[in-house]
RNA sequence: AUGGAAUUGGUGAAGUGGUUAACACGCUAGAUUGUGGCUCUAGUAUGCAAGGGUUCGAUCCCCUUAUUCCAUC
């Protein structure tokens, strides 16, 4: 069966939805974020764990299980979700993103992109009808177009073809997509220009997808300018279909790309953060590696309910990090992750009560302490 | 006791008669947005055992003292 979107609710003030998102593997409230498990697996946290953290939905990555171990063995082993022993649902990127980064410009043609391995430089080759292939023999839930995130700043003209071509890749994609228990996503991309991300929208949606991505953010841009590279595109999305903000994961970036009607986001932030020592609270980010905690024996957040913040102190924490004992990684994930999703409880209870921008200003007012967030630039990665 | 060698930051240590004393670890901060990475970036000795001398100039040469190590009695 593919996934099923429910809207339940619009807020009154925003763009905001409150919605259900129904998979094979279960049902979760929009929006929700997404943690990151690339290699069928998200960093130090079990199934288990993830359960208890009311996680909705992970993602894991095609490029990297096409590698390793490859997508017959998990196809032999029963499937991702039997694989790993994870029975939630389970989304699969698609492999742009991480290709892109590999790639040189040079190197990518309409047929597909050809790049070298970060494990050993194999030459390697990968099309849109090949990572859809990968995807349907991987059997995640809902599958990711294969698409080409841009750089920023790009030319109007370089965005343009990027337009067309990534469109062209979609359509080859699902021509050949053939998993009945999976689901399609197009990927909203354009840049920052308003009528490309409106014209990459409104042909995908033509195409009509069973849910729909905005991708390109988080690659070094401001934030007010990523707010509106969202905003270009749900704009121009169909209110009765899901839709994913890719790769973003700042608190304050999933309270704005909700605000413009965003439903799901993924992001490594809260677990490479955490493998850095630091943890996500409502007073603003901090670093147990700091040495001021080295005698604060209070939890990282007094109101928390994950398993790290009923158990442990700052104190015992920042020993981990500083130890370099994996436990602290791993209670820090926990943390982050929860507090991710916390937040997106937040605001689902906001967009019930029409006062999510109220929450807004009142979250700035704690995390950022006054400072401007806007200007703040992004540093998007990849791989 | 006699002879020899050494003494450079929190640690291990490079080094030179002449602008800012290498590097590593540690420490102190910062970064991190569709994840190769326990990663990356920055800061961290107003001083080279102490005192005196030679010299335009000494951490580097000389003397004295202190401490440490090695060998011999």
């Amino acid at each position: 069966m593919k996934i099923k979107y429910n809207l339940i609710k619009k807020e009154i003030n925003t763009m905001a939805r409150l919605g259900k998102l129904e998979t094979n593997y279960g049902t979760f409230e929009t929006p929700m974020f997404m943690p990151v498990g690339t290699r069928a697996s998200v960093k130090g946290i079990s199934p288990s764990e993830l359960y208890e953290m009311k996680s909705g939905i992970i993602l894991a990555n095609t490029y990297h299980l096409w590698l390793r171990p490859g997508e017959d063995l998990i196809k032999e082993a029963g499937g991702l979700h039997k694989f790993m022993n994870y029975y939630g649902p389970i989304l699969t990127d698609s492999g742009g993103f991480q290709v892109f980064s590999l790639a040189r410009p040079k190197d990518i043609s309409e047929e597909g992109v050809k790049f070298k391995s970060h494990i050993d430089g194999t030459n390697l080759f990968l099309t849109p009808e090949k990572s859809i292939e990968i995807q349907n023999k991987l059997d995640s839930d809902i599958a990711m177009s294969f698409d080409e995130c841009i750089p920023y700043p790009a030319e109007y003209e370089y965005a343009k073809n990027s337009v067309a071509r990534t469109l062209r890749w979609a359509k080859r994609g699902k021509d050949v997509f053939n998993n009945p228990n999976q689901s399609l996503f197009g990927i909203v991309q354009g840049g920052e220009y308003e009528d490309l991300r409106k014209l990459s929208a409104s042909e995908l949606v033509k195409m009509d997808f069973d849910g729909y991505s905005v991708g390109g953010t988080s690659v070094g841009e401001n934030k007010e300018t990523m707010y509106k590279m969202v905003e270009y595109s749900t704009k121009y999305l169909p209110e009765d279909k899901v839709r994913y903000l890719m790769g973003v994961g700042d608190p304050i970036d999933i309270i704005e790309g909700v605000i413009r009607g965003i439903d799901i986001f993924d992001c490594v932030l809260p677990t490479r953060l955490a493998r850095h020592g630091n943890a996500f609270t409502k007073d603003g980010k901090i670093n147990l590696k700091n040495n001021k905690y080295k005698r604060d024996f209070t939890k990282l957040e007094e109101d928390c309910d994950c398993y790290a913040c009923q158990n442990f102190t700052k104190a015992y924490i920042r020993h981990l990090v500083t130890m370099n004992e994996m436990l602290g990684a791993r209670l820090l994930s926990i943390h982050n992750i929860r507090f991710l999703i916390r937040l997106t409880e937040d605001l689902r209870e906001a967009i019930k009560n029409d006062n999510i921008l109220e929450y807004k200003e009142n979250f700035i007012k704690n995390y950022y302490h006054g400072a401007n967030y806007l200007n703040k630039k992004t540093t998007g990665q990849g791989e």
